[in-house]
DNA sequence: CGCCGGTTTGATTAAAGTCAAACGATGTGG
DNA sequence: CCACATCGTTTGACTTTAATCAAACCGGCG
């Protein structure tokens, strides 16, 4: 388990094969949209300084709720689940990361969630007091870190009100509009679905059988079509997002 | 309604009748406890410049979600909620606020949730232009609001495994611990909630009926005692903490 | 005093959870 | 290559929690 590389900041096999140990970060291809966008090519040297790339396969958790935060993580490719969990294994995905997003905005000493990888996954990882030291030398990049702090807030905001006042089909309809959005951004109405219907159950505050019966209903419903699990063409995208605000 | 005075940065009725003109926030109640304490007296005076103090009555709406988010501001007194609603009416509220919290931290161009007062409020007011103008020239301000910004994250991650997970019992536990936690910090069991019945019910995801049979309940157990609506007396802490966690 | 809003209590319903079994891919070993 | 075990998913029957509907209660105020 956990097997890495001390490669710096490259993150694909193919990019991995291809590295430039001059810049390592050049080849990555989740730096468009990752907080490293914000920094120019002496911070990004800085940043590789104390970088190590890992990959993960599926399934491997790599963060625990409550232990020392040693490491802060930038996911480059996949998709991760943080979640908590209650003293009797109640569970709660606060939200499921893929290339780009960052893990320890809001961290101080100690995780506050645990972190599992869903698909194979490459993050880069950084010692927490390092990165932190780095931060104080570049400004662009914690205001960089703020901005995605916030928009984490507004999706937190908008699960608070899924969780507390929307009903089982809201809560499918707008999981699936998220997944949409958080696609290509093209209007292309197949979503793939890594995740398990357990994982989506635990986000949605949901369970395993409420999920699946709810899809086998839009199913039915001429909203959706599903091929196998994962792969979910969304029939009549106008109503599931009319569905997902309630209307 | 929404009558304002002019003076500026000073707040309670009591601060008005010495209000210094050339130092206003000095008497401020609520500047330790605010982002105003990252301030150093240039940063309070500029600030105070683009501030305007405004009292409210109880239940004044002030914040609308939609519209264009003119001001920003910062709560120097009393409770504030904050709550977003479904086409329907079905109102979910993310946070009650008190002295020394700040409405805007994610704010773009438009607000993302309505803000209305539960007791009399006083806020000082910002023009939202102004003030992120000012922001460039203060990081230390700009620090402040990213760590209050990360704060408010982890308590809407704690809401979101309340809301997704916890049963109602639960839920008016961890609120009770919640608001205990938020007081004078000392070990004090009494209890002063401001805001209604109906309010506690849209925050925790529950009805008012919910809510009231489970306070009837505690009181029963003898885990709290009940004087009046507001009044809550925590008789086993220690107990409700365990509930709030699931144990 | 009696109205009024918010709260509490009671009876019933409905939505989602639980328990349980069947199904269907996927992968393994005979 | 096919039988079979496994794990995640789906479907079904039933239960439970909290919501809904409705009435009584209570405290403050005109």
């Amino acid at each position: 388990m956990t097997p890495f590389v001390q490669t710096q900041c490259t993150h694909t096999a193919a990019a991995l094969a291809t590295a430039d140990v001059e810049d390592p970060c050049s080849h990555c291809e989740s730096r468009a949209v990752s907080m490293c966008a914000s920094l120019d090519e002496a911070g990004l040297a800085a940043l590789s300084h104390i970088t190590t790339a890992v990959p993960y396969a599926a399934k491997t958790d790599f963060v625990s709720e409550g232990e020392p935060a040693t490491y802060l993580f930038n996911v480059t490719s996949g998709t991760v689940k943080l979640y908590r969990l209650l003293a009797d294994g109640r569970r709660q995905i606060v939200g499921f990361l893929s290339a780009g997003d960052f893990i320890g905005i809001a961290v101080d000493d100690c995780y506050l969630y645990s972190a599992e990888t869903v698909t194979p996954v490459t993050v880069c990882r950084f010692p927490r007091v390092r990165f932190k030291a780095l931060l104080e030398n570049y400004p662009a990049l914690e205001k960089r870190l703020f901005l995605m702090a916030r928009h984490e807030l507004v999706a937190a905001q908008d699960q608070i009100l899924l969780l507390g006042r929307k009903t089982a089909k809201e809560r499918i309809a707008s999981f699936l509009m998220t997944v949409k959005r958080h696609g290509t951004g093209t209007g292309d109405p197949v979503l793939v679905l890594p995740m398990s219907r357990s994982d989506i159950a635990d986000y949605l505050g949901l369970t395993i059988e409420t999920v699946s019966r709810t899809f086998t209903q839009f199913r039915q419903e001429g909203l959706i079509r599903l091929d196998g699990v994962s792969n979910v063409v969304l029939l009549q995208p106008d109503a599931l997002a009319e569905l997902a605000e309630g209307l």
